[in-house]
DNA sequence: AGGCTTGCACGTACGCCGTACGTGCGTCAA
DNA sequence: TTGACGCACGTACGGCGTACGTGCAAGCCT
């Protein structure tokens, strides 16, 4: 059986595949070799080294999200799209959402989504200053919810019990955490994102509605 | 010279200080104890396992942030003060951050914060889901904000060669990232901060105001 | 055809890592 | 005095990233 040979592409598919499967403690040169079949010294023929093979990883998982933009569109719901596109990756590849956030990207990959998210912007009246600002704050909300969705952050909620269990909560030092343990320990992630992402559209509508209308 | 004894306190110490002068991938019990002066295995004493004092480094960060809230004050401005005082922590202990966010802490350290949003949040008339809601968007966007202000990457590089360089992306492909190259490349952490604090603070605003006005 | 370069899979080895386990020493209670 | 105990420490094991060398097959030049 002539198996297929090793490329910089199969080795990426084979850790994406790891992280997701068993986490991305798991990965090491040694384990994603095994995955393929290989010695671990044939991977370093396509790949310079571990660090470059997690952003390759990062890179693939960030071209895999699909941008469906209609330029037609409001720019607010272009904006929604972009923000939930991007969320996907959280849905698509849980346990890779950590890596994709933290390594910031000058190729293709990782400029695109900037790229379209400031045109959007600009088509929304923004000048580049404030387009700038406004991208940097969507940015930072969207990361800090994919963050809590994949249970990186505090997030109150993993899907099972126990962030915060009630009775394990001291009513007399933390009165609100204590009566609020119900709610702190369920989370609808998707209608988390929404509520916030719906609250600085409509925030930053206001903006451009002072100067110029709606569109 | 009779050395102080180990304890669980000096040795967190000891890492806050290599992670803030070295970078976090300098850790290791080794380090540690060699910092100490003391043999590897003596840490273990005071210390379960490495996952357990990297906890304590987080919990010690957290518990120095100084919540000066004053009961009186507008419920805006206490909010402002709560999440100034937050992202202090990206000041004095830029690269212990990451940990402290991406490790949800049960303890009092933890909690506390946790706690005094809620209050605040309560007493600016919101119910109790209103204010998880809340919390969690807030939390969200600090922690969108601080890594970004961190830099995400281990190495944290001075000011620099932070996102684009002008000449190295191609016009044809971005030209909007392209053309706000220069706005890209500089980013005033505290003005971008306040920039999305003030804009999420003014939209729940409206929120209260619909239903019993601004206090 | 014969020789040479090149590309790639692979084994070995080094210096790190976290930590399980055992040992020895100082102190203090009985 | 003796026993237990707390705590510093050494050794050792399995796993990590990767530098380096080796061998083999395919393609290129005369």
């Amino acid at each position: 059986m002539p198996t297929e040979p090793l490329s910089r592409g199969r080795i990426v598919a084979a850790a994406i595949e790891l992280i997701e499967r068993e986490g991305a403690d798991a990965v090491s040169m040694r384990r994603i070799a095994a995955e393929l079949g290989v010695g671990v010294m044939s991977l370093y023929n396509h790949v310079p080294n571990k660090d470059a093979l997690l952003n390759g990883v990062a890179e693939a998982v960030l071209s895999e999200i699909e941008f469906t933009d209609d330029p037609d569109a409001h720019w607010t719901d272009r904006v929604r799209m972009q923000a939930r596109a991007f969320r996907q990756i959280a849905h698509d590849h849980p346990r890779s959402t950590m890596l994709v956030v933290s390594r910031q990207l000058h190729s293709t990959a990782g400029l695109l989504p900037v790229e379209r998210a400031l045109a959007t912007l600009r088509s929304a009246g923004f000048d580049g200053a404030d387009a700038v600002r406004m991208l940097r704050m969507f940015i930072a909300y969207i990361v800090g919810s994919l963050l809590r969705e994949v249970g990186v952050t505090p997030t109150f909620a993993p899907v099972h019990n126990r962030l915060v269990k009630a009775e394990s909560v001291d009513p007399a030092l933390f009165p609100e955490v204590s009566s609020l343990a119900p709610l702190l320990d369920q989370c609808d992630h998707e209608a988390e994102f929404e509520f916030g992402l719906e609250l600085l559209i409509q925030a930053i509508s206001v903006h451009t509605g002072r100067r110029e209308g709606t569109r």
